[in-house]
RNA sequence: GCGGUCGUGGCGAAGUGGCUAACGCAUCGGAUUGUGGCUCCGACAUUCGAGGGUUCGAUUCCCUUCGAUCGCCCCA
């Protein structure tokens, strides 16, 4: 067996990067009218980044990361996620020194080490964006409309939207209390992962799948945010109402990463086998702080694209095919052979999309050819044409065919674009 | 890290303990002259993911391994 692609790992081949390019393209058009600005950062960071940024005890730092040691000894680790580099790069390049808050947005692979199954690949791809400077609802907000408006315009249908308030850490750790008491008493009925969920991360026994009937009546964390927090929140929702963007309060909404405070959301459709969520994130005051800056709050988002591709598939979304060939140029005979080389250069320095047979084929495979790519028109170039001058041109669409001079093909076939 | 299913030509897909491994699509060549899409004819896997074992004999049985796929934990 020859070598193969690492697990996990995916070739995007010709006719599906069209597709790519298309959503990223939406992507930045999309960035440009909410004013975010692109960063790019290394795809490899220093551990200890992702270790203070997404938190040690997260399922992302303890078993999925893409760890190594370079030659120089230092412990490095591909992202796995976005914001961690983003923040990093915000502090190191003093961004929180210009007057006004930062926005910005990234295309771009992360690495996870798991096991792959639908909607869930070592290195996927997403298209984030974080705004540094504001503890303004408006801004969460702004996210969430961005969020969500991607979906929209890239044809995404049935996209839901979760919310929930995290609170502050303080918040949190009395919650956490809370939650523990009321499972207390049945801790020991809990299945195999509540059980270990209990002490790890008590607001998933909320969430779990198997016995449900435990969690009624558990505490809700939005039972018990402060003031500041549920003021927070309140007004999160309102400026989602008055954007239009239909959202839901979950309040088990939990996300993965220890470093979100206040509001917390979702964006989930069906259409991936077992996995919903297309896209999410949160406000994470703190984290900026924590990783070595001028504390500065902020809020961003994650989008994976190959979720959303496989939605955006399911769902049957056109997306755009390969463009059609302009011209494919014939040449039969040794000396109109030899024209054709620069023939084509003359049509592509016009802008055509042109191309000839490199595999000596006779005509008849050629027009084959010229029909599985779809070309819009042959150009046949025979000796006793080359002679005169003059070249043949026929509509593969309607078959028709007509002389044409030679010296005005190009410009002929620009015009009948 | 754990579990289920699967692995036959470029793609899809039959098949059996033993003659030359169906078929469909695609591809290539041909059906008289320099012309596609339809039709017809022909060609196209010393080989059944890899390694080992059982057997007179394995693509078919067993083991290992690699990979794909789906699910669990968790997440995009």
């Amino acid at each position: 067996m020859s070598i193969q692609k690492p697990v996990g790992t995916q070739d995007l081949l010709p006719g599906a990067v069209e597709k790519w390019q298309y959503l990223e393209g939406k992507a930045r058009e999309l960035c440009r009218r909410f004013n975010y600005r692109e960063i790019r950062t290394p795809v490899f960071e220093l551990t200890e980044l992702f270790q203070r940024g997404v938190g040690e005890t997260t399922d992302i730092v303890e078993k999925e990361m893409y760890t190594f040691q370079d030659r120089g000894d230092r412990s490095l680790s591909l992202r796995p996620e976005g914001t961690a580099g983003v923040v990093r790069s915000y502090v190191e390049n003093k961004l929180y020194g210009e007057p006004d808050i930062s926005k910005l947005y990234y295309i771009g692979p992360m690495f996870r080490y798991e096991r792959p199954q639908a909607g869930r690949y070592r290195q996927f791809h997403q298209f984030g964006v974080e705004a540094f400077g504001s503890e303004d609802p408006a801004l969460d907000a702004e996210v969430i409309a961005l969020g969500y408006t991607f979906y929209r315009e890239i044809g995404l249908k049935d996209v839901t939207v979760e919310i929930n308030s995290v609170g502050t850490p303080a918040v949190r750790a009395k919650y956490r209390e809370h939650i523990q008491r009321f499972f207390a008493p049945v801790k020991d009925k809990l299945c195999k992962d509540c059980q270990s969920r209990y002490d790890r991360n008590p607001m998933r026994l909320l969430d779990c799948k198997i016995d449900q009937a435990y969690g009624e009546g558990a505490p809700t964390i939005l039972e018990h945010l402060d003031e500041e927090c549920a003021g927070h929140f309140e007004a999160v929702q309102a400026h989602l109402k008055a954007m239009g963007i239909p959202f839901r309060i979950n309040p088990r909404l939990v996300r993965g990463l220890d470093y979100y405070t206040h509001t917390a959301f979702e964006y989930k459709a069906a259409g991936i086998g077992a996995i919903d969520t297309i896209g999410g994130g949160g406000r994470y005051n703190g984290l900026v702080g924590q990783i070595g800056g001028n504390d500065r709050p902020g809020v961003g988002l994650g989008l994976g694209l190959e979720r959303i591709l496989l939605v955006l598939e399911a769902q049957g979304v056109d997306m755009p095919a390969e463009p059609p060939l302009d011209v494919y140029v014939i040449g039969l005979g040794e000396a109109a052979e030899r024209e054709t080389v620069k023939l084509l250069q003359t049509l592509r320095l016009r802008g055509l999309k042109a191309e000839r047979d490199y595999l000596g084929r006779k005509i008849k495979a050629q027009m084959k050819s010229a029909d599985r790519l779809n070309a819009r028109y042959v150009a046949i170039l025979g000796d006793d044409e080359l002679a005169r001058g003059e070249i043949a041109v026929k509509s593969m669409a309607t078959g028709e065919q007509e002389t044409l001079p030679l010296a005005g093909l190009a410009e002929a076939i620009a015009a009948k674009k």
